[in-house]
DNA sequence: AATCACTAGGCGAACGTTCGCTGCCCGCGC
DNA sequence: GCGCGGGCAGCGAACGTTCGCCTAGTGATT
């Protein structure tokens, strides 16, 4: 309650100095290595834990010369499926003793500005990248310089860097080979920015499909979804569509409110299938067919990767993806 | 590409030793203090900025005796209202110049046994805590012993640590004066888990604001709803149940369900009005009417108190209590 | 009795900083 | 001509570790 003096921190030299050994010995024991007694060793433990010693990691860092701290840097934390990789990332971290770094960088400043340099002044052992928002930020890729491994859950400009995600392509595949299972002839497809990795790869395993049933690829039938209005446009243009791929959840939702207001009914009327597994799917109204990402396991395989990439020294820019699977309920 | 060799981190000795003159002057000049005469001092920038000088934050810290880090101790990062808390502290930390260690605990390991040593062996100059999960965890109030300032973001068994939060009581309190505003005399409450204190003070805001409008407080009306099946049983055991107040907006979805499998129309036959306001409240259907809890400036607030704990050196426990405002959508 | 091989533990250095003190040189005022 | 103060820079120490090398004992072996 009353405001404390400090409060030290206990060091190896205080506890060594109440077992009446040398700093040096202390260390060696409190690390396991070493000759020494067992009873030297026994009292030694004994003082350390009766004084509370917590070993300061910053000074072992300094020496060791690495901290046994990644970095990550995530885009929006409060996105759901970047949440579900960190969470991942972050368990796979822990798992093998390290600490993780946070840094969101927003749009504001771009992250090279604050994030990056704040991450290796702390001198990080390596970074994980998440910020699918700046893909296409070649100043990232510039920043990122080689100094420490890195690992990126998203393409990243110019290349050279390792990569961990899920297989987009397949999962457009998927989705679509399902609908045209379900005998729809009239596919049409919802899509986001189509600047982006997952858009274009999603879009591609469309067409694969389209192609592989024979059916012709109609670029009418293909919609931005971000125009909340276009949907409505494209439903009331080629009424004969009888299904839409949603190339991810978001847009899935907008697709099942455009058609509630239509007044057509799902999946009667048209079908409807998403990507990306959203919690809230499986309580839309009719709850929502979609591929399944893996993300918890992506963000897991990553940090993985980072902490080999990171322990064996090695910086080959090696390039992994996850397999996906179709979830059905009711909107198919 | 190659295998490259560990690529020491240049430092002031090496930007000295360039520059010509001896390191610690170098360190005065990167540091903006001392004097040094203007051409020394460019000299010295210029060779710094060439080698690509990184200050070392570990070292710093070890003299310095505070590392300008804090801890995150969370529970679960991809729950959407923690992870917007966890955003908001995050920015502030950064704004200020902190960066921000995050643990997540899960519940196979209490928190005591990894994160938080893992926390005080990095040094961090304080704490954030923000898993709801563990609020009755006695290890936990125990473990933090206060060696350095800590902010909860939910009560601590135990007290004596500093609080932020939102006004859960007016939560209830708000949500329920709304249905009765509407003139809902039969109103019904469906509870998450009756220990925490969440629940505790949402029911009490239920209560008073029944009491304030003079109807009586009945037992029976109250319901877990954890229990899929409790909602369905308690509508059909009391059919005048005009509308229902869900404690949070994932049980009030479980509501929206129960209602629809009943072939009750909301809000027609029964109003519903959740808590927190979290993304998915906005498109359900009908949309959720509900209490926006400002998770983001909750974060903030905690981390801005936190950093100003450690910076004056205070521990006075102070509790904040963020206000709440309700969102009237379509279920009411 | 001198050598040997261990065992137990000490010692110095290094990691990259910050900080306070000292010392030099120069110009100024008396 | 002398002392002095101020501007500039260097130096040593400290922060809390790890690590390799050294030394003082202790039995056992020749």
């Amino acid at each position: 309650m009353a405001s404390r003096k400090p409060a030290r921190h206990v060091s190896v030299k205080d506890v060594a100095a109440r077992a009446g050994v040398s700093f040096q010995t202390t260390s060696k024991v409190l690390n396991g290595g070493g000759t020494v007694s067992e009873v030297t060793r026994a009292r030694i433990h004994q003082v350390a834990s009766d004084l509370g010693y917590v070993p300061n990691l910053q000074a072992r860092s300094l020496v060791m010369q690495r901290t046994r701290t990644v970095g990550l840097l995530a885009g929006d934390f409060s996105d759901q499926n970047l949440s579900r990789l960190i969470v991942g990332a972050e368990r796979e971290a822990r798992r093998q003793g390290y600490g993780v770094l946070m840094t969101s960088i927003d749009l504001e400043v771009s992250g090279t500005e604050y994030a990056l340099p704040s991450l290796m002044e702390r001198r990080v052992d390596g970074i994980l990248l998440a910020a699918p928002q700046m893909e296409e930020d070649r100043a990232v890729a510039r920043a990122l310089d080689k100094t420490v491994p890195v690992v990126s859950l998203h393409h990243i400009a110019g290349g050279g860097v390792a990569t961990v995600g899920s297989d987009d392509e397949l999962t457009g595949l998927l989705a679509t080979r399902h609908l045209v299972a379900k005998g729809h002839r009239a596919i049409a497809i919802v899509i986001g920015p189509r600047a982006r990795r997952v858009t274009q790869d999603r879009l591609r395993g469309y067409r694969k499909a389209l192609e592989e049933a024979g059916l012709p690829f109609d670029e009418r039938l293909v919609t931005d979804g971000s125009d909340g209005a276009a949907t409505v446009e494209l439903l009331q243009r080629v009424p004969a569509i009888s299904a839409i791929f949603a190339e991810n959840d978001h847009l899935a939702i907008g697709v099942l409110s455009a058609l509630r207001d239509l007044g057509k009914r799902v999946p009667q009327d048209c079908a409807v299938v998403g990507c990306d597994d959203i919690e809230m799917a499986a309580f839309t109204v009719p709850p929502l067919t979609t591929i399944h990402i893996p993300f918890y396991e992506t963000g897991e395989q990553a940090m993985r990767l980072l902490l080999e990439m990171i322990t064996s020294g090695s910086v080959a820019p090696r390039k992994l993806l996850l397999p996906v699977h179709l979830i059905s309920r009711g909107s198919t």
